[in-house]
RNA sequence: GCGGGUGUAACUCAGUUGGUAGAGUAUCGGCUUCCCAAGCCGGUUGUCGCGGGUUCGAGUCCCGUCACCCGCUCCA
């Protein structure tokens, strides 16, 4: 009974389904704006009181799937990193390309490629005009161009100069702005440049230095993974659609390690393993999907990649990549450090890099998924009634407990249940209103089920259990009750 | 970053040519209620996003700014 019918059967349109959600959110505790008293801070979320508790129980479940495996280990690295990881991964390079927009035609160049898109006359023409003295000295046409483009000061003049190479019109570019992704503050309490250091823009890399430690501590052989939830930062150009695409964000990766050679197949399981997991948790097998990355826009670390999109409102979204990273990583590790990063294989006696399978999860893309993905507005006798069909293992709250009527003894039996199940389960007690109200507020919120006492309670000893889903009741037994439950929860 | 839209109670929204801010829902306290947002009585809730300006007077007009949504752009 658990039926998936188009979540937008009473929603105008698909902006209506986010809105509500993002309503909802904030109305019942799932989500806040950051800072919101003062203004709000672009792309910034908080997670109120019933969010945490579905983030945690989305991370446990991950945290479950991953390592409760013979061969994955744990991992929790350190936010700040040696700066030189950052240059070994290719971040300080790659996520600072300065940017200028055309104000006449809304054309976006980047400006270390603008050169291309200029004629050798056009830039000839422009330095004559900028500085004569330049085309005087050595170096190509080419290289003096680009050099007038880098220099801080020249540039502004050289861009007033230049025609848009789209529309044509001068003087309508932009400063030119650099779009560096990587959060950076300082080392110590110097804000001296010395000591720049950065945000990690990933987790991944928290785990490929510390390859050789685990490795060497946890007496693992490859192939084995490292498992690693976190917190990471990018300074995004633009944040959009809710959690989806935020400034601060939370991962949930694992870096496989394995032999070259076995990677296409440790590359291939993973990819079902995970979207399994998903759909294990419930979330709609039509709306999830595996977008492989054509190969000619392949990252310059992997030689495959695939991500598992969920459908949105919006549209499909990335809620999860899996590339197989070869063994880029760990080679510029190696470079980079100075530092051994090969594996010596005991049985072929052959010493080599690893190649590693990422599978990369967005713990707060997931969240959103989830909470997108089971919101559901029902006709119930000609009211709507909205209800978050979470999977039991995801819900906040994993059951209420409801007294039929505040008088003839039911309130104390119902207490004696709360005191019985709370150290077991996250529960919640309500007594305020009509029980249909209160049924209805439970499932708002994505109670999988309601316990009520009633008259027959008193006589014997037993309660009603109403699922969220099918709103059926079924009576058991108060003693039976922790089991039952456990039984719904596992 | 550009363009467009929107910011008024916890939520959804009214608010007239500028004249001291409202509704529904929610929430809280009662009464009533034996199973799906029922009813009755009463109570609480506001930096009108923020800052300036015009004005005797600004939620309303002007400027700036912040945030959110949509589109473009971006997304090693």
């Amino acid at each position: 009974m658990h039926k998936k019918n188009p979540r937008c059967a009473i929603a105008k349109n698909q902006n209506d389904t986010v809105e509500k959600i993002v309503s909802l959110a904030k109305r019942r505790g799932f989500v806040f704006q950051s800072s919101e008293i003062y203004g709000g801070l672009n792309g910034c979320w908080d997670y109120g009181p019933l969010g945490v508790e579905l983030l945690k129980n989305v991370k446990e479940e991950w945290w479950k799937a991953m390592t409760y495996r013979e061969d994955v280990e744990g991992l929790d690295a350190s936010i700040l990193m040696h700066p030189r990881v950052w240059e070994a991964s290719g971040h300080v390079e790659n996520f600072t390309d300065p940017m200028i927009d055309c104000k006449q035609c809304k054309a976006r160049f980047r400006v270390d490629t603008l050169t291309e898109l200029i004629s050798a006359k056009n830039k000839e023409k422009t330095i004559k005009e900028l500085d004569p003295s330049v085309l005087s000295a050595a170096g190509t046409l080419e290289e003096k161009f680009s050099a007038l483009l880098e220099d801080p000061d020249k540039s502004i003049k050289l861009l007033e100069l230049l025609g848009c190479p789209q529309c044509g019109n001068k003087g309508t570019f932009t400063q030119p702005r650099k779009f560096n992704l990587m959060f950076k503050t300082f080392l110590g309490p110097v804000d001296d440049s010395a000591n720049i250091i950065y945000l990690r823009p990933e987790t991944a890399q928290g785990i490929f230095v510390n390859f050789q430690n685990v490795a060497n501590s946890s007496r693992q052989k490859l192939p084995f993974g490292i498992a690693q939830i976190g917190k990471a930062f990018r300074n995004e150009i633009n944040t959009k659609n809710f959690l989806f695409r935020t400034r601060e964000f939370e991962q949930m990766e694992m870096q496989y390690f394995c032999k070259p050679g076995t990677d296409t197949l440790h590359y291939d399981e993973w990819k079902e393993r995970r979207i399994n997991w998903f759909k294990s948790l419930g979330m709609t097998e039509s709306k999830l999907r595996f977008h492989d990355h054509p190969k000619d826009k392949l990252a310059h670390y992997a030689k495959n990649a695939t991500d598992i999109e969920y459908e949105f409102p919006f549209g499909w979204g990335e809620i999860e990549g899996i590339h197989n990273r070869t063994d880029f990583d760990l080679g510029r590790h190696q470079e980079y450090s100075g530092k051994n990063q090969q594996y010596f294989d005991e049985e072929t006696k052959d010493k080599f890099i690893p190649y590693i399978i990422e599978t990369s999860a967005g713990a707060s893309r997931s969240f959103m998924a989830f909470l997108v993905d089971a919101y559901y507005e029902e006709e119930v006798n000609g009211e709507t009634r909205s209800v978050l069909k979470f999977h039991p293992k995801l819900a906040p709250i994993k059951a209420a407990i409801l007294p039929l009527v505040n008088k003839d003894g039911m309130p104390e039996i119902a207490r004696k249940i709360e005191s019985d199940l709370r150290p077991f389960i996250r529960i919640f007690y309500d007594d305020k209103g009509a029980v249909g109200r209160r049924y209805r507020r439970m499932d708002e919120v994505g109670t999988p089920f309601c316990i009520t006492v009633d008259t027959q309670t008193i006589d014997d000893q037993t309660v009603t259990i109403r699922e969220r889903d099918t709103m059926a009741q079924i009576r058991i037994p108060i003693s039976e009750l922790l089991n039952y439950l456990s039984a719904k929860l596992r």
